[in-house]
DNA sequence: CATGAATGAGCATTCATTCAT
DNA sequence: TATGAATGAATGCTCATTCAT
């Protein structure tokens, strides 16, 4: 890899763990310079400003993550699985920072729309994932009446964000594994009442 | 009331005014001097800091919306009643601000730990008044073995700040209506399936 | 003098003699503030931004200068004595360093379009004088169809500003003392040749 | 020509280029690298520092003027022919940016009292032209008592600068044409007066 | 009680310059 | 010879906070 492309690594990962760590307000670029060892000059010799900077950081969280997802959510058979795995895939969210390194950019973006804007843009995968795997489930069945592929999705990306602020906030007052041990529950009890609905 | 405390009530207002239409990262002590029509100085004579000002704000804010929310919710019969009323108390929260100084406070709490502490303790009341209109409905049926009330509270409370972090976002990508329309979709469905449960 | 006023002519004063003494481009907020031996943010506490108290600067220095001039040169009978009152002025702005942050900012004024168009703004009342006293010696002789009042007055400025550049750029370059006698003894000429085309 | 003094033109061409588009404040190592299409190490191969470039873009853009001008004015033969041939001098150089960058260099000389007595000298032949043509019209003149060269010379390129400083700012303010046509005449009054003496 | 002037640390960003390659 | 990555000091400016009045 060469020199300018790994520096440029390093400043993004210095800036997800800075995020991490400290917290939108407090990723300034000197704390972020700090955290990774360079100089603060050495950001703007890679980007922009520091916006482009925290948007870089979301894009490579995202992109690893979004592949994990898909992968791992690609064949999966029945709802308890899914919930199964889902809590695998969250541990590795919360292992890897990147939960925390998203929600501190979504609460971040408050103080400036046009980051708002490009973060958006960046959840949209994320929503289509979500819509994709929650249509194979309610597709067809009488569920689906009620509880729409599109809006399912919009919710758990709602509850994912909500939980993470939660969890940021305090860690006993979010459901933690709870809501895995709840969710694994009901997909049992979807899979015993739906399952035949799906299969036909 | 004395002039001291009419004063206090002033510059609580105007924070969350501040806070509510600039957002937390332009919630100064300049910005919100200069909405309320003060000096700066007034706000270190009632508060001991910023930091104060903005929880006294959350305080007066949720004591205000808790107090509605408890009143709507006492005899709520059914599910589908429930999602009803809650889809009037929220436009009443995004109507008077509240959800958006909510989540501005929540949000920007990430920058520090310590008023991350304090506002999950102010959070603690709505968790409670959430799992207690929870039991009521799971508490005796079969669904409580799935979905217990402090589960579903913890649910709610990180759907209600996820859907908010969301439309800050991007109205488009929100939920919005269409989650009320949902719930209460899934209120008649339910009230239908275990509304015999509960009564029994 | 209330504190803040005072304060602001502090500040203003700084301004002008560190424009004097270090130049333009050397006129940082900082710099102000070492030599005026206050806080930096003090400038902003007073003005909008360092361009407003640039601006600020030459309107003091300028209106001072303007009345004394208009002052000096009202009755001025002859271009002899003209000559002589205009090296007596020219010896105060030298002295109050008039000359030095007036010539600073018009050079720098090449940075920043607005800053420039507010100082011809400033220049305007320079203009209509030098104008105006032009128009009295050359008005009504065989000389005006040559140099009309405009002309001389633009011509007259620039030679003010150019001597001003010289002078700043090395003393010995610059004319000095000898444009001061060049023009009172082309004054006696004047004044033998058209001094009584005036008077007619 | 050497590769290395091929180098040397097209960064000292790109000085000169960025100074009379940007002007000296923005005219940074960077500018004029880009504006060059090359490293900006590439200055530092050259040149000492940003400072000896600018000198050396003076020094040729200077050079290959003052051998104009010196080829224009060598048989010049009356003040009215004088000033129709500065007209067309002066409008090469403003074709050329030769004025724009003088008057940047000038100007920003303020903020470096080195630049300020580098450029100095190199106005130096400049001052020996002026004084030289101007010798051959007062020279032996009665005029001479009045307006000696070496005054002339130095009123000649203060107003030189001047003017340059004044239409930097405002077109309007400026003397423009006007100031050549003015010249045409006053040189047309001087010939038909003093152009005997001259020639005795 | 309240004011508002002042402070100084912190912010994002730009720059001339160096130097390993 | 030339490159371009990196540095660190400096810039304008904002902010929470203090304190004399």
């Amino acid at each position: 890899m060469s020199a300018r492309r790994e520096t440029r690594e390093r400043v993004v990962d210095a800036a997800l763990r800075t995020l991490a760590a400290e917290g939108f307000s407090a990723t300034s670029a000197r704390a972020i310079a700090r955290r990774g060892g360079f100089a603060p000059g050495v950001i703007y010799y890679h980007f922009r400003d520091l916006h482009d900077l925290l948007l870089a950081a979301l894009d490579r969280t995202s992109e690893l993550r979004l592949a994990r997802y898909r992968e791992e959510l690609r064949g999966v058979a029945g709802a308890a699985e899914l919930a199964r795995r889902l809590r695998v895939l969250y541990a590795e969210d919360l292992a890897e920072g990147h939960v925390a390194a998203v929600q501190e950019l979504v609460a971040g973006a408050a103080s400036s729309p046009r980051l708002g804007q490009e973060i958006v843009r960046r959840l949209q995968p994320w929503l289509e994932l979500t819509e994709e795997v929650a249509g194979r489930f309610v597709a067809g069945t009488p569920l689906e009446a009620v509880l729409p592929a599109p809006v399912v999705a919009r919710l758990v990306l709602a509850l994912y964000l909500g939980v993470e602020a939660l969890t940021h906030l305090d860690r006993a007052s979010a459901p933690g594994d709870s809501l895995f041990d709840a969710a694994e529950r009901a997909g049992v009890l979807f899979d015993t009442l739906l399952g035949g609905a799906l299969e036909r």
